[in-house]
RNA sequence: UGGCUUAUGGUGUAACUGGCAACACGUCUGGUUUUGGUCCAGAAGAGUCUAGGUUCGAGCCCUAGUAAGCCAACCA
């Protein structure tokens, strides 16, 4: 009851809004609109949580329905796909319907705006009426068939719904304004011929109404209170509204609710793409293997990946919803799936990349079953039994010959314990010919095993290995993934395709050894393998060959804490660039606490500024002169980089002198001073 | 040369009718820990795009700029 402290959204408001005024609850509506021709990603799930979130909040029907007004890209596979990631997704729709449920409507209609003069049919080509469309800065113009009779236009139009022309020969459109500024509403077509298949009608029609006509009609027969969809649909509101209230003026009785089309900001992930047309090019180049393919961001790659419904439903609560373009991290993406599978995932042992360990004091032959947890943030999830023995698999990363202080992993003469198992000693390594190491050897604590309460076992020890037993691992396949773009935004360059930035190295085949305990895991088990991150079993799967897919890494404040031995892989690359700021920004921002500063920092920030200013032009520099008269601080910094450009042979201009002359007048002694000093360059 | 929309820490979203700019992610400290995970405690980071105006008081209202996005498919 406490959660309406929470604030509304835009959307929610405006729904508030309406109610207040007079809108009963029972005749909140909403629909998610989907067009069966590809399928649902990351983005769509914004729209899905928008929608169904709110049919949830207000306990209001919501229609799944189909937009299928297209036959030429539309199928039967992906109505099926679409369903299925919506219920997947936790979510249960009111009715499941389609456009073309509603194609006899829709026609009758359009009868109606023939006989009122409200529609035409023209006959030109679609290069003459693109030409008479005008374009965004300029009217269009009427074409010639604009003022045919009704009759004329009543014989034509029978017949194109007859099938006695070919595609492309007449359209039918609403007649409204060639000269409107809104391009939308430049006599938009309602009709085209196409002699095609249609998924559900089969082919009883060789017409089929366009997106305008039948999207808002379709909203306005389910009796839709509130339509939701994103921006770019915004200058179509005006005649989604204008053929809202001609139909209104038929079937008031029937239908007394006009809807309302509100928009809101499509959601955009970092490093990945979100347009279904460069996605199924994705699918089509067989750069990844299909649309559920793990490194997609479809909602079917995201469930292979191993994400959870919670996961992507609680990421999609958190972004918000506003009317601004925006870009969200990944990051946010992988802290709620790690949220989730935190609580949830049951913890086992796997190496990834495996280097022989030797117990040389451990009896050869022994073996011995060893407790451990199954998840230490849920007790309900019980203890199963382990394997150990005198010869092991460590992951190769987690020794070093030598190592300092900062290194918690296993190095030799130094100390380690085993998960669940023994504290162990490295003393040697073996290597082969390529010095690469083969064997490391050591002994371990009898004394130490966990939970034996005993004084050894309690002994503090830096680290704590993942480990599993050379003889009772079994083998599994693992593919790791990583972004699919090199680039943050990869569709947003004009003139780069994003097909430049696609990342060579997004799957990488791993040859694992996992705890004996994972032969019985099932397709689409989730596991944490500890240390690692978290995997589950993809469904190419066998009980005989075991495929686990790398959902995402546990969080890591190691490995990003040493530099000098990252790779130095592409994926890094673009995030370095973003951290690297420009030089003028890193003065604005020294700028802005310039006058808090105690003297010795005012120095030290000053000579920062001088230092910078090397890298700075005047192009960058120059808008800064109208920064406001308050921000002081800001206002010194363009005066030390300033000085600093003048005296690197920049000469004054009628700018720089307004500027310093501004300056000079100010209450503010230290700019004054500043100012003075520049005066004299 | 047009129309529409948007502008708040690195990212995203808040800030009710004008009143100390908040929350989450990310970053950085420290503590706990048989996962360099989790958890706990804390820190840094915003002069709210710019310039004016109204007001005791503006992120919010007004005016003018600037920047970004969308709009010229017989696609949705």
């Amino acid at each position: 009851m406490s959660e309406d402290k929470k604030s509304l959204n835009f959307l929610e408001q405006i729904i508030e809004e309406d109610l207040a005024n007079g809108l009963d609850k029972k005749n909140l509506r909403f629909r998610f609109p989907p067009e069966p021709n590809g399928y649902l990603h990351i983005g769509h799930t914004k729209a899905i949580g928008i929608s169904f979130g709110l049919g949830e909040k207000y306990n209001a029907p919501v229609n799944l329905r189909f937009d299928d007004t297209n036959p030429a890209k539309e199928e039967q596979e992906y109505v099926d796909a679409i369903k299925k990631d919506v219920s997947w997704l936790g979510y249960s729709w009111d009715k499941e319907l389609y456009s073309s449920d509603y194609f006899q409507q829709l026609y009758d209609w359009a009868i109606l705006f023939i006989k009122e003069g409200k529609a035409y049919v023209d006959s030109q080509s679609s290069e003459a009426m693109a030409e008479q469309k005008g374009t965004p800065t300029q009217p269009g113009i009427d074409g010639p068939y604009r003022n045919r009779s009704v009759e004329e236009n009543l014989e034509l139009f029978n017949q194109m719904k007859n099938g006695l022309f070919n595609e492309g020969d007449h359209i039918l459109r609403a007649k409204i304004d060639m000269k409107h500024p809104n391009m939308l509403m430049r006599d938009p077509i309602m009709y085209r011929i196409l002699k095609k298949h249609h998924h559900r009608t089969g082919n009883t029609w060789c017409i089929y109404p366009m997106y305008d006509w039948t999207h808002g009609e379709s909203d306005y027969i389910e009796q839709i209170s509130h339509s939701l969809c994103s921006l770019e649909f915004k200058p179509h509101r005006e005649l989604y509204n204008w053929f809202k209230n001609q139909v209104y003026q038929y079937s008031k009785e029937t239908y007394p609710i006009l809807p309302k089309q509100r928009e809101f900001a499509r959601l955009n992930l970092s490093y990945t793409i979100m347009s279904k047309r460069k996605l199924l090019k994705l699918v089509e180049d067989r750069i990844v293997n299909g649309w559920d393919d793990p490194r997609m961001p479809t909602i079917s790659g995201l469930r292979r990946r191993g994400y959870t419904p919670t996961a992507i439903r609680k990421f999609v609560e958190t972004v918000g919803v506003a009317k601004r373009d925006n870009v969200i991290d990944v990051s946010l993406l992988e802290f709620c799936i790690r949220e989730d599978l935190n609580k949830t995932a049951p913890r086992v042992m796997a190496v990834l990349d495996p280097v022989k360990l030797i117990i040389s004091n451990y009896t050869e032959g022994k073996e011995e079953w060893l407790e451990a947890e199954n998840n230490p943030e849920d007790e309900s999830a019980g203890f199963r039994k382990i394997p150990f023995s005198r010869e092991l698999y460590i992951e190769r990363d987690d020794f070093k010959e030598e190592a300092n202080s900062k290194y918690f992993r296993l190095s030799l003469g130094n100390e380690v314990r085993l998960k669940n198992a023994y504290i162990i000693k490295a003393h040697s390594v073996i290597k082969d010919d390529n010095n690469t190491i083969t064997e490391i050897h050591c002994t371990y604590d009898a004394d130490s095993l966990s939970g034996t309460g005993s004084e050894a076992s309690l002994r503090k020890v830096k680290g704590t290995l993942h480990w599993v037993s050379t003889k009772h691992a079994i083998k599994a396949d693992v593919r790791e993934y990583d972004r699919l773009f090199m680039d943050e935004a990869p569709d947003s360059h004009q003139e780069i395709d994003f097909m430049e930035f696609i990342n060579p190295d997004s799957l990488k085949l791993i040859n694992a050894f996992v705890e004996p305990s994972l032969a019985e895991a099932k397709v689409g088990d989730r596991f944490q393998f500890q240390r690692i991150g978290y995997f589950n079993v993809d469904y190419d799967s066998k009980p005989s060959h075991i495929i686990f897919n790398k959902t995402v890494g546990l969080r890591d404040s190691w490995t990003k804490k040493k530099p000098e031995e990252q790779p130095q892989n592409i994926a890094s690359t673009p995030i370095q660039n973003q951290v690297q700021r420009k030089a003028i920004d890193v003065i604005q921002q020294l700028g802005k606490k310039f006058t808090n500063l105690p003297e010795a920092k005012q120095l030290k920030a000053k000579k920062d500024i001088q230092e910078l200013a090397k890298q700075v032009s005047y192009e960058e520099l120059e808008p800064l002169f109208g920064t406001a008269t308050k921000k002081v601080g800001t206002r010194i910094a363009t005066m030390i980089t300033l000085d600093v450009l003048l005296k690197g042979g920049l000469k004054k201009n009628a700018q720089i002198e307004d500027f310093i002359e501004k300056a000079l007048v100010d209450n503010e002694p230290l700019l004054v001073a500043h100012a003075k000093a520049i005066s004299l360059v």
